[in-house]
DNA sequence: CGAGAGTTTGAAGCGCATCAATGTCTGTGG
DNA sequence: CCACAGACATTGATGCGCTTCAAACTCTCG
């Protein structure tokens, strides 16, 4: 058998080196005692409930964060108060990369579920980073793939059309709960159906009826927010 | 006078002390000493004529580049053959910032006019970064700030519509040139219409009717690609 | 000067947003 | 445990903004 990563609560210390997570987090690539000092750094690990904020837009950046359980938005607001959802947060995944120029966040972060998060104090992380020529590697790293996806996503929203987009997002998804050691072809989405058209540039209205096509057509099952993949083959054709 | 930056040719040797670039590029905020190793770092400062590639998709990565005068675009290439432009680079910008993961380069970049550009061996640069901690700072900051440009762009991409978006590509350029020392209401896009109107999601014929448009509001006067910003208060307003 | 790429303009159609109404889920308090 | 409120989801009808197609025009540069 496969090795799993728990997604959720086997991760109850303060130290990166007994999380199950820390194959597909920033110690990836770390050895045992370097592992060990990253762990070190993290000060909180606060928990939220489904709806309360990690951070709001403007506030100060001071750390960045990994999320240990459970799963988070990112979004930007407008001055007319709508909303533009720049992304979803999965254990594993590091939030707040964009806010490190400005030394303040960008967007807002908000949680999907109850979710627990490490806490990364980013200056220590830095001076660390400068020790750990790994550690600074993976850094560089990730928010070259950050950078690396968003792109890929403006081509999403430049050129595809709307049943394209829901069928890049769940192969997205299918694929990243796969890397966490969960179904690739049965998961729960934590967000609302609006949320989800938001991030893709469509109306809610929309993205029912793309959920209803790809049903009818037999790709997917969706019950609420249970979704059953049926043909991975059908949704990579369209995503292609 | 305020300090002028000159964007074509005063950079003409491989250092980045004497190079007037040097207050907007990779440099910023390092010391004398510093930027003198970092300038020992470039091993090559290729010039592309126009239309001419600086790297291709699937190309492997070895160096950052960081523009010395010209301009480039970047995009992505669908197996159908259809370009997307996922961005466009004038001096003292970094290119490649994407190929930092996967080490391979996800996308191309093409000189959209004479360019020349300094190569930065990553391998080297990261040795640096953690000898230097505000080089180190500063590769970070620039990847952060990539990241919020770019999710920025997605939100105007899912939002807004054709006016809107020329609003803001034309204002962002505005700034872009403002902070190199020229007009920031009279200036050359070196890029073609189609090019624009690719980036932003729009079709070129889209793009004609749009540029119009603000032509007969009196808000901007364009012949050819010399643009001039007539109001940009009303650009602003768009934009908003 | 000529050729090909880039641009403009008009006409027609389609995809998605919007509006409106109904239906369904979730969690809370009686 | 049930009833209810509010958020969320679905479905249909309509309209608009953009794409697409087509054709003429105009740069640019070899």
């Amino acid at each position: 058998m496969r090795d799993r990563v728990d997604p959720s609560g086997s991760c109850r210390t303060k130290t990166c080196s007994r999380c199950s997570l820390s194959r597909i987090c920033l110690p990836v690539s770390l050895d045992e005692a370097d592992i060990g000092t990253l762990g070190r750094l993290i000060e909180h690990q606060p928990t939220l409930r489904r709806g309360e904020a990690l951070f709001n837009e403007g506030d100060g950046f001071r750390a960045l964060y990994a999320v240990r359980a459970g799963s988070l938005k990112s979004f930007t607001t407008t001055a007319s108060g709508e909303q533009q959802v720049t992304g979803f947060h999965l254990p594993g995944e590091l939030v707040a990369l964009n806010a490190i120029n400005r030394w303040e966040h960008p967007g807002s972060a908000v949680a999907l579920e109850t979710t627990s998060v490490c806490e990364l104090p980013f200056e220590k992380l830095e001076d660390l980073a400068a020790d750990i020529p790994d550690l600074q590697r993976q850094l560089l790293r990730l928010m070259s793939q950050e950078i690396a996806d968003d792109q890929d996503m403006l081509f999403t929203m430049a050129r595809r059309n709307a049943d394209e987009r829901l069928a890049i997002l769940l192969l997205s998804f299918s694929e990243r709960f796969r890397q966490r050691g969960l179904s690739g072809t049965r998961f729960r989405l934590s967000m609302a159906r609006s949320d989800l058209g938001n991030y893709l540039g469509l109306a809610p209205e929309t993205m029912s009826r793309v959920f209803r096509r790809f049903q009818d057509q037999g790709w997917i099952r969706a019950e609420g927010r249970e979704v059953e993949l049926l043909s991975v083959e059908a949704l990579a054709e369209l995503a292609a």
